[in-house]
DNA sequence: TTGTAGGCGTTATCAA
DNA sequence: TTGATAACGCCTACAA
């Protein structure tokens, strides 16, 4: 590879001179500016990100981190991401962690080695100190999923008051016998937040509270109908299924189906997070859409904001919409 | 951070010491060795990649370029590869191209600039000489879908024979007319493959072409099921259906339930590639299933082997299985 | 407008 | 077994 001297050398010029070209500093005359680019151009030198970052501290790659790209919702986040990212000049990576935190540490080192500028965490299994003390050093958003006692900034939805939304559907529309099948993750706060709002609801209205959660391990959509059998063997009278998610919905319409009841006519389904799978089964599943693409977006300004020590907030709640199917008796 | 200075400053040594601990260089005393690595411990010292790579010009950081993150095999996929690679101590980060050849440059650019020391490639833009240009310099891989043209290793599945064998199915049951739906992209290889098997086999037998192809901007399962219904509208004695793919498939079965009759007792139907999606819709699409792990381990193999410059081929065939479900009379 | 020289944090070379 | 110093490729005062 072509090194900044050699064009020094071929434009007869100085380094330093290459160096302003290369970074469009106004300091130079179009008559060398256009001698060195066109050296630039024909020894088709890329400058060395490492060497540059050496020098100036700074590089414009950032990290996604992300438990597995099959995260459901991932694929229209990042879109958002690079979308935001891509107009800054940014580069955007991508890491798994499989829930594993020495492999989400390796990739955090990244940042302390300035091989990355900032990290977009979607997947976190550090304790809120050690998140916390991250912070302090490096730019960081939680996206989606965040940590409560973590003073560390996030984009996500208010997931509560969608819940809470949701449930007064159900309510409004004579539902009484409400059940309702968490994933097997329940330390996250969606999930966290889906069920307080879904007891909420439900004392206030002096409804029975009737709940599973799947087990974590298993592949949700065959759990989520063996475990809506179970309720519905136990509670033949449930008339109404809010599940956390849209795979956990469809089994839940498998397991009704199965039992030769209807969905929506004998039992009404909501799922959640408005994925492709809500549209490939039958019924097709009555969701919450997240807007992914916006929440994409949003946690990219927000890291950006970091970097150029602008203004920002550390909770930031983007919106969502109730999208009513198949699966549901339509709105109200 | 701290920096190899304050290491070697505080335990009295000079850097190279140091250096030679943190790369476990037999040449440092036991001694010297704990000293020094107490320090390091005490600061929480971690090296600066940028630095160490700019001096070794070598990253232990690996790249997978990707049209989308929701390309369908791809989570599977990555798995394989990360398996492979976090075993000899990779890094894997993941950039999405979303096909267009200037951003699949700018990552590229990250192997010029030493920033990752290999590529495996999942979605190409560029043409054969560039890509062979390419592989020159620096470590690279196509995974599933290659260039013909290019002396670039490839790692991938025999398309042609796995369709063959498909198509083999058909004409053993009996089928004469069998319709062909390819994916709106049929530059790949994949496509191709597929495509070409399909023809041989009913020439072979002196059975018609019935083909179409999906418009490469549509949501596909949707226009799948237009030009299902289309095709069988012109030739209602089709008996079979080679899908391109799985969305593909469920979409025909669509069509023919939209027309009253019944897969597969009146049209079998086939798809590809395993996804999920082929599991959660009715019926079950019988399909092609790619081992996607093995994929992902075996390409990482090859780039290891560049890396370390030892044996490797340029072309590497994975084995596939086809998976027999609802959407088919059960095998011969 | 241009150039010189020092520094970013590490490793490699050579000598001690 | 250790250390001094150049080198990796770039940027940025500071000087001219």
């Amino acid at each position: 590879m072509a090194t900044i001297y050699e064009i020094a050398a071929k434009a007869n010029v100085s380094v330093t001179t290459v160096s302003r070209v290369i970074n469009k500093s106004k300091n130079v005359s179009a008559t060398t500016r256009d001698k060195v680019t066109k050296i630039i151009n024909e020894l088709g030198y890329t400058p060395n990100i490492l060497s540059q970052s050496l020098a100036t501290g700074i590089t414009n790659v950032i990290l996604v981190l992300v438990h597995g790209v099959d995260n459901p919702f991932f694929s229209s986040i990042i879109k958002g991401i690079e979308d935001n990212a891509y107009q800054n000049n940014y580069k955007v990576l991508i890491a798994e962690t499989s829930g594993i935190l020495e492999r989400e540490d390796q990739y955090l080192e990244l940042l302390k080695t300035k091989l990355v500028t900032g990290c977009i965490i979607m997947s976190c299994e550090k304790n809120s100190k050690d998140l916390e003390a991250l912070y302090e050093k490096y730019p960081i958003v939680q996206l989606i999923e965040y940590d409560q006692k973590a003073k560390v900034p996030f984009v996500s939805i208010d997931y509560y008051k969608a819940s809470r939304e949701l449930m007064h559907h159900f309510i409004n529309k004579g539902h009484q016998k409400i059940a309702f099948i968490n994933a097997g993750e329940s330390v996250r706060i969606s999930s966290i937040k889906k069920y307080q709002a879904y007891v909420d609801i439900l004392t206030e209205n002096d409804f029975p509270v009737i709940t599973k959660e799947l087990e974590p391990t298993t592949f949700s959509l065959e759990n989520a109908k063996e475990l809506t059998l179970i309720l519905l063997n136990k509670h033949p009278d449930i008339t109404a299924i809010f599940a956390c998610s849209d795979i956990i919905a469809i089994g839940a319409c498998y397991a009704i189906e199965s039992l030769n009841k209807k969905c929506p006519d004998d039992i009404e389904v909501f799922g959640y997070d408005n994925l492709i799978y809500s549209e490939l089964s039958r019924p097709k599943i009555s969701t919450v859409d997240l807007k992914d693409f916006q929440l994409g977006k949003k946690a990219m300004s927000i890291l950006e904001a970091q970097i150029k020590n602008t203004d920002y907030d550390l909770e930031n709640y983007s919106s969502y919409q109730l999208i009513f199917k198949e699966s549901s008796n339509c709105k109200d």
